[in-house]
DNA sequence: CCCAAAAAGACAAAAAAAGTCTTGACAAAG
DNA sequence: CTTTGTCAAGACTTTTTTTGTCTTTTTGGG
């Protein structure tokens, strides 16, 4: 029950562009390196969530990545989607037609429970959450002491 | 974001056992032959059980496994633990030290209620609620598919 | 009592799949 | 001509799933 890396590098990727929204492309080079996540993977996760249309890129000097909507439009439940096929514990909540036993399976509905209480909070969170948090965050974080 | 064949057939075979609780052993060969699962692959996840004391087995002749406990005294949550580790979809979310950006990351905090999100579901269905979930769809359709 | 058969158990390791990361050649924009 | 994204291919690692071989426990039939 874990997410692979690309729903953790990725999402933090987002995060990173929403936080420079509005200030030109970021460059692919600047994530990786904020993130400290190999440029070539992230080259990948990128590609995926352009092909989303998640983020849009700009080729060139002073190109880079950036957000294809406003933060409050998307969610985490896209990005994860996106990311890591969909948030389903198992293949039969969403077709139930890969096992016959479905329309009798009360594991099945179990799961599908799990499934929508994920989406639940996936959904409900969007980037400009995220935003909001992080720098209530790091406000915090200024008047705290270091350890 | 996907559960592993064990927390799928770990799930299917502890509802097997707990729908003939009370019946003697239950052979894992029938099991398995049940669940269309390799009997060798089930045999680990008994093990992991049974180490769990989820279940107790009883060698020789007319052996086999059973419920060590009475199904509604076993939640989802437990086998689920059991067979896959815990239900927390990012590491650092149980174990903070993991990163040093742990306290002041939001994506942590996601995780977080994605992990009580599905553990508030798995916790609160026991075995006894599948079986008679089970029961109820047996009779409401009259049959019941095993393969 | 002794043996054969039916089970679980242990240990190992092969095989398959998934996930992660790298290399290198190419294309576009300034 | 340098900075940036794009694409294909594959190497490497880890996890998951399956298989094999042998041992131990128990029971029921002679």
């Amino acid at each position: 029950m874990r997410l692979s890396t690309r729903a953790r590098y990725g999402t933090r990727a987002m995060l990173s562009l929403a936080l420079d929204d509005g200030k030109g492309p970021v460059p692919l080079r600047k994530i990786a390196k904020e993130q400290g996540i190999s440029e070539k993977y992230l080259e990948h996760l990128m590609a995926s969530l352009k092909s989303a249309s998640l983020v849009r890129s700009v080729r060139g000097m002073h190109g880079g990545y950036r957000l294809a909507k406003p933060p409050s439009q998307i969610s985490m439940g896209e990005m994860v989607r996106v990311l890591e096929g969909s948030v389903v514990p198992v293949e039969c909540v969403d077709d139930p037609g890969l096992c016959r036993r479905s329309r009798f399976c009360v594991l099945r509905d179990v799961w599908g429970q799990v499934k929508k209480a994920m989406e639940a909070v996936l959904e409900s969170t969007t980037l400009q959450d995220l935003v909001e948090g992080q720098r209530e965050k790091e406000q915090s974080e200024g008047t705290m002491y270091y350890i």
